[in-house]
DNA sequence: CGGCCGTTTGAAATTGTTCAATGTACGTGG
DNA sequence: CCACGTACATTGAACAATTTCAAACGGCCG
């Protein structure tokens, strides 16, 4: 269902405005959606791993924009044709609402780390990935710290200084840059 | 389509983890959707006027809680029964995935509103509130301020702080507590 | 080896919170 | 009809968190 499409890192998907005629599956790599705000950076909405769907709108046009983080490879689905297919079948139905409203929880979900503490919200954005893909301790973060700081809602010096109060207290510890092992359970100070 | 329900102020309409068996169409009044989160005040999702549809989700339970603000009519809908009329008819799919799609992209907004500073979250709640119920420049708010704090991610004070700078650089003025005008285009000092 | 991008660190400035107190509106009962 | 009580709203001062601006550091590629 869908054609695959492989697409290297930092490749626009879709733009906002632009009609809105499909929507995706991840089989590799990661996501992320977006809106340019008024000169100021970028406001980051979400990011996606293997097995999400995402752009899936009503409307006829984007509201939003995506790329990838990383070389990615994507499946793209027709929206038109899933929706004539939910009107022949319960199950396409439940298809079609069900990525819609676990985009929903996802973003109520945003909606209460963003009113949250740096510490807390940095830990809970590597919950999430971690249990996105269910991994060990061992967590592999694909985006750059201004990523970070763009979905969290913090500036990138207030990520870097979280991370460093956290290795610190030996809540996390870092790999590499791109590497966290999180201490299980997690006691913030 | 569905019964009708009178309802006073500040009375529940379903809660987390009830069995998500309907959702729900506002006729009059208005609706707030919330958790209750660690001991502290609690966080609200949306407010919803006449018009407005809440409470679809695909999971069997729901993942959050509504009440009534003021006392209100809603119309209570089988989640069931239109799902199945989704699954013979295109126009029934569209309905559902406009009401998910349309809760979505307001989940979105109020993302951007939580990254911006008091003043801001202040006005653009107002012009919010103004657009959905089209009325012109008066605009009358029928939650209280600490529902205001908990939708805007801020403490009272601060909104009421807000409010009072508002006023004094005249970008609105207070009819009464809960009546505001707002100044037409809007400029933040 | 040098340059560049992404990351970290520091100090001052800003913004919002907390705690505590005062003010104000509204409904109830006398 | 007024006085009072209660819930809601505003204000102030000290405090805490995050941002801003500026600079240094680090790894990676040509």
């Amino acid at each position: 269902m869908g054609i695959l499409i492989s697409l290297p890192g930092n490749k626009k998907i879709f733009t906002k405005g632009e009609p809105s005629e499909y929507f995706y599956k991840v089989e590799s790599g990661c996501i992320r959606t977006y809106s340019d705000l008024d000169g100021d950076r970028r406001r980051i909405y979400a990011f996606y791993f293997p097995g999400d769907h995402f752009g899936l709108e009503a409307c006829e046009e984007h509201g939003i924009s995506a790329e990838t983080v990383t070389s990615s490879s994507v499946r793209r689905i027709e929206k038109k044709a899933t929706m004539s297919r939910a009107a022949r079948d319960v199950v396409g139905v439940n298809f079609l609402l069900h990525i819609a409203t676990t985009e929903l929880q996802r973003s109520r979900n945003h909606n209460l780390l963003l009113r949250k503490g740096a510490h807390e919200r940095l830990v809970e954005f590597f919950r999430e990935i971690q249990k996105r893909n269910q991994s060990q301790s061992e967590v592999d973060l694909p985006m750059p710290r201004s990523d970070m700081a763009d979905y969290l809602g913090l500036t990138v010096e207030t990520v870097s200084r979280a991370l460093t109060r956290l290795k610190n207290t030996s809540t996390i510890s870092m790999l590499t840059h791109r590497r966290v092992s999180l201490r299980d359970p997690i006691v913030l100070n």
